[in-house]
DNA sequence: TCTAATGTCTACAGCGGCTGTAGAGGCAAG
DNA sequence: CTTGCCTCTACAGCCGCTGTAGACATTAGA
């Protein structure tokens, strides 16, 4: 049938925003439409599907780089699979590697929000958690060196 | 004692990054230290404090409105523990929210990677998921409505 | 004391992935 | 013809920094 559309009904279709559409066309992510004499942008078929795999990527999590290479793949034909493989076992990875930091946080949030059952903040368990930065040290991405802390007290 | 420092020594006992303190700063989240006569910025026990708290606020993924926040409530005295621990508690529900999330995007890429096992492109089960917008809607954060797809095929 | 190496200063641009705004013009229904 | 929505461009802003450029300050070693 090949269907066309404005930007309006493209981005219902699709399910991504309209500003987001003109977004990817800036980027050069999905290529410029055909226009109509008036100027408006016309999206077929073809292009609604490919904001919609855009789309389903995007909530995968997957960066738009990384979207940008899944498309060259699949448009240069004869390739084989394993590179798109290699793209997605990265992101499983990625995904795994913050939900692991994500436990950790929760671990000390969860201990944070139940030693402090009201009071004085003075008391409060949640402030000597987050000052004392001695203990809990969650991510330290390296390239920072510690020495010589000042120790406990007020903030 | 009451030692002071310059920014990179203030730095390196916070372990926060030089230029990270000046964004504080600059965004009022720290107050602007005094500075030597050749207007060099000079550090207390107190300040290196709060850069550690900060960062380990940070580091626990609290925004920065929620740590301005925390350290206003320190700063007023003889209020008590409530409104610090909501804001722990909000952290905490956010954290879980976003482990939820990634749980899914788990589950979905294992079982791309797991389908996918070399062959051609236009066979492959990763590129087919990433296609088959229909289901394994991960997230739907409403405002969008969806109608009439143009089916599967090429991206 | 001189020099070389660091350290620090300001101001501003850029990152990703959009979102929001302003002001103008297009288009279809009543 | 009006009303009301749709679309257009261009650019600023979001968060939480990071990087850059070019100038001045301080410190360690010869």
């Amino acid at each position: 049938m090949a269907r066309t559309r404005t930007i309006g009904r493209a981005s219902k279709d699709a399910g991504v925003k309209i500003t987001t559409i003109r977004y990817y066309e800036s980027i050069g992510l999905i290529p410029a439409p055909d226009r109509t004499v008036s100027g408006q942008r016309v999206y077929d078929d073809a292009a609604v599907r490919r904001l919609a795999f855009i789309r389903h990527a995007r909530e995968l999590g997957f960066p738009v780089p990384a979207i940008r290479e899944l498309i060259d793949l699949q448009t240069q034909p004869g390739n084989d699979c394993e590179a798109v493989d290699e793209i997605a076992r990265r992101q499983l990875a990625d995904v795994r590697e913050r939900m692991r930091q994500l436990r950790a946080l929760e671990k000390e949030l969860k201990r944070m929000a139940a030693v402090c059952a009201g009071g004085e903040i003075a008391a409060c368990a949640v402030m000597e958690s987050l000052s004392d930065h001695e203990n809990c040290r969650v991510r330290n991405h390296g390239n920072v060196r510690y020495s010589s802390s000042p120790g406990a007290g007020t903030v």
